[in-house]
RNA sequence: GUGGACGUAGCUCAGCUGGUAGAGUCCCGGAUUGUGAUUCCGGUCGUCGUGGGUUCGAGUCCCAUCGUUCACCCCA
């Protein structure tokens, strides 16, 4: 019999038990930051109507955007879309153009799924606003960490399965500025906590951009949009390649503009008073552009009362994003040390998030970690290793008859909360501490008649290689400690 | 969706100008009766992505197809 080949698709991230325990670790540490900061624990499903998450954005985010079918709701053989033509064209009326007629029938031909996987989870937040909107409190803080998807083509660091996880204040109505500098402080502290290095959150403000490049003539917004886009590149492509294109037809603007544009976005801070000066120094100009300045000095003081240090933030006037749902400040994280991994957390502040799905005005700031791209490239850049288990300890089991003793000391370890497996099939002991050792357990305890005759327990750190005698009554303890010191070298 | 590269043991790869497959690693077993990870010895594993063509003969050349991967677009 021919086997089946034992295969996930490309582009998802899928781990062995200890790096998924790693991974896991950092998600347990991100929630607890977002929990301490006063964020609510949101879940939607993965699956949605494909119009809810379809509405506003079209084009670019439908190509990616994965559509989901029942089996049984698939009209595989196509005989049903061929008996309601067949039944559209017989009540058709006699007036009724061709073109109407043959748009009918494509949409029969070609229909598209009622159901969608989401692809972010910030649509699925506007529509869970609108839809809870009597039920919530405002402004609504929530944070949400799930899997999201899109049918992209793999590549390296880019997944079409992966964690995200948001934090987003919505307002009702208005949305003080005062929340753009409080998420960059809970990053701050679950980035410290995580231990990755060195890392520097970078602000920006859209506005703030929009003014500037209308001082210079750029006045059309699309064309705003089209020159942010091309600035973002800058850290990425260099500034020659930036040069090129804003020069070149699609944007057809003078080299002189494009001059004062690249100087414009190539300033970074190098503390908040330096970007004070930087600011002020811009000199005066269009009414969003003392917009911008004024939302960017009060979000970057601010954020230093939140107490980030000024080395964990900065200014970086080519901060833009792709997103063209962004107003105001916009965010983007990197790794001082690996600036090649790129933004590894990024978000911004938009006008009004649920536009399509209620007429209430909901204006919020939101952010978000990638997790699985982040985890994927601290492991490439060696920067997280392999877990240790979550069993503490393995109870071996050196001879058959005293299993009933092995169980009850097991039964003391789990009571005292010590998570403990303990060998039930038996073989050699030097196999025990082999599938110990394999599974990343650190210590195990040996009860043999040895031991019993003297009335101690062996307990064997495997990670050390070493081990020592405990008398029997002592074992919880000394386990109690022996872990402790293992959890706090890490 | 556009363009380039590559497809040989579970994994990483070698195989020169065509002559019926190899290394490392992993896994399994052993090295005296209660000790892993280190060391030594031994062993399993492949219709060389698939289909067709050229040839006496193809992993090696040609075509197609599928798959993977990199860049672009866009993004976490």
């Amino acid at each position: 019999m021919a086997l089946t080949p034992a295969r996930t698709m490309p582009g998802v991230l899928e781990l062995l038990p200890l790096d998924q325990i790693a991974f896991q670790r950092m998600l347990d540490t991100i929630r607890r930051n977002y929990e301490r900061f006063g964020f609510l624990p949101v879940e939607t499903p993965a699956i949605e109507f494909a119009d809810v998450l379809l509405t506003k954005t079209g084009g670019e985010t439908e190509r990616q955007v994965y559509f989901v079918q029942s089996t049984g709701a698939l009209d595989s053989t196509g005989e049903e879309a061929v008996r309601r033509m067949a039944a559209l064209a017989a009540g058709s009326k006699a007036d009724e153009s061709m073109e109407s007629l043959i748009q009918k029938m494509h949409k029969l031909a070609f229909p598209t799924p009622d159901l969608a996987l989401r692809f972010d989870l910030t649509v699925p937040l506007a529509r869970y606003v609108a839809e809870h909107e009597r039920d919530l409190s405002f402004p609504f803080r929530r944070y949400q960490m799930q899997r999201v998807y899109r049918g992209e083509r793999a590549q390296r660091g880019r997944f079409r399965e992966f964690y995200q996880c948001d934090i987003d204040v919505i307002g009702k109505d208005s949305l003080s500025i005062r929340y753009d500098a409080e998420l960059p402080a809970v990053i701050y502290s679950v980035f410290r906590e995580l231990a990755i290095g060195p890392f520097t959150i970078q602000l920006n403000n859209r506005k703030l951009m929009r003014g500037y490049f209308e001082s210079l003539g750029v006045a059309d917004p699309e064309q705003q949009m089209l020159v942010l886009r091309e600035v973002d590149k800058l850290d990425k492509r260099g500034a020659d390649h930036v040069r090129d294109t804003l020069v070149g037809e699609g944007f057809g603007l003078s080299p002189a503009a494009v001059e004062k544009i690249l100087a414009f976005v190539q300033v970074r801070s190098s503390s908040l008073q330096d970007a004070y000066d930087t600011l002020d120094a811009l000199g005066a100009g269009p009414e969003a552009l003392e917009q911008g300045r004024a939302e960017l000095k009060e979000v970057l003081g601010l954020i230093h009362a939140f107490g980030v240090p000024e080395t964990h933030y900065a200014l970086n006037l080519s901060i833009a994003r792709g997103l063209d749902y962004y107003t105001g400040t916009v965010y983007e994280t990197t790794l001082n040390e690996h600036p090649q991994i790129g933004s590894i957390c990024s978000g911004g502040r938009y006008e009004n998030l649920a536009g399509q799905y209620t007429k209430s005005h909901l204006p919020g700031v939101g952010i978000s970690i990638g997790l699985s791209r982040l985890y994927w490239q601290l492991r490439e850049a060696g920067l997280v290793g392999t877990a240790q288990s979550t069993v503490d300890v393995l109870v071996t089991q050196m001879d058959e008859s005293q299993l009933p003793a092995y169980l009850a000391l097991a039964g003391e370890l789990r009571a005292a909360g010590i998570a403990t497996e303990v060998v039930l099939e038996g073989g050699k002991l030097g196999k025990q501490f082999k599938y110990a050792d394999r599974a990343g357990i650190r210590f195990a305890v040996v009860l043999g008649e040895d031991e019993l005759a003297k009335g101690v327990v062996t307990v064997k750190d495997l990670r050390r290689g070493d081990q020592f005698e405990v008398v029997r009554a002592e074992l919880v303890k000394t386990l109690r400690v022996e872990l402790e010191q293992a959890a706090a070298m890490g």
